[in-house]
DNA sequence: TTCCAGGCAATAC
DNA sequence: GTATTGCATGGA
């Protein structure tokens, strides 16, 4: 089996498995049916749309830096904290007083840094006339490889494949990498393998992350990975 | 109590 | 160039 086949049977399988996963979720969603996948909670399974607004895109990239080592509901609870404060703009963010912005963001942890990030992200977001190039946004502190291709992917709807610390288990587990590739190297595999096409590679990154969350966190159950009976 | 979560940057070797 | 460490809260 090439690598095309085995890349595609693992989306089907996956997409098979747990649906439309409505990623990025947003603090308001309109118009979207509540699923198993729970639009309710921001979620937009099988709307394509969002985000809608320049100031739902700076919503997602916002989302991003927070997101970092942190699961997803703490971040949730970071922006409807900031919410409370203010419309979620980059003129706001900026103008808001950092002891202010640091208590709202507590929940997602690393709030030091991660409030001095959100302010620089903000001015440069502020000044942007055009959708950012990767390069553009991996200058910026506090911005890495996975937030860059998260933001370009599901901010600003480039398909630029995110990679990340699932993704490389994953792989690793399925035998289709030996574990000392390097983030560039990962992202190639899946691009030069996946139909680029942004849907897709939306759809892909959320349903590897979904089913990590299911065989990936603990190490003794890598081995009951119903993906490993899929690609032989 | 311990471990880890949708990483990144600085420092050490 | 690769490996290690600090950052921090909250939930399992």
């Amino acid at each position: 089996m090439d690598n095309k086949e085995t890349f595609q049977k693992i989306y089907d399988h996956l997409f098979n498995l747990y649906g439309p996963q409505g990623w990025w979720p947003l603090l308001e969603v309109n118009g979207c049916n509540p699923t198993k996948t729970g639009s309710i909670n921001g979620y937009h399974p099988n709307n394509y749309e969002y985000p809608k607004t320049k100031n739902q895109c700076f919503e997602v990239c916002i989302g991003a830096i927070l997101t970092q080592n942190t699961s997803w509901p703490s971040v949730e609870k970071s922006l409807k904290n900031l919410r409370k404060l203010i419309e979620i703009t980059p003129e706001n963010i900026i103008n808001l007083d950092i002891e202010q912005l640091k208590e709202a963001i507590k929940p997602s942890g690393y709030y030091n840094q991660k409030s001095v990030r959100l302010k620089g992200f903000s001015e440069f977001f502020i000044k942007l006339n055009h959708v950012p190039t990767r390069e553009e946004l991996l200058k910026l502190n506090g911005v890495g490889p996975e937030t860059a291709d998260s933001m370009l992917l599901y901010a600003f709807k480039v398909p630029s494949f995110v990679v990340d610390a699932y993704t490389k288990r994953i792989l690793i587990n399925l035998n289709l990498i030996d574990g000392s590739e390097k983030y560039d190297k990962i992202k190639e595999l899946f691009e030069e393998n996946v139909e680029k096409n942004l849907e897709i590679y939306q759809e892909y990154h959320a349903l590897i992350v979904e089913h990590a969350k299911n065989y990936y966190r603990k190490k003794e159950n890598y081995i009951t990975c119903p993906l490993l009976k899929i690609i032989k």
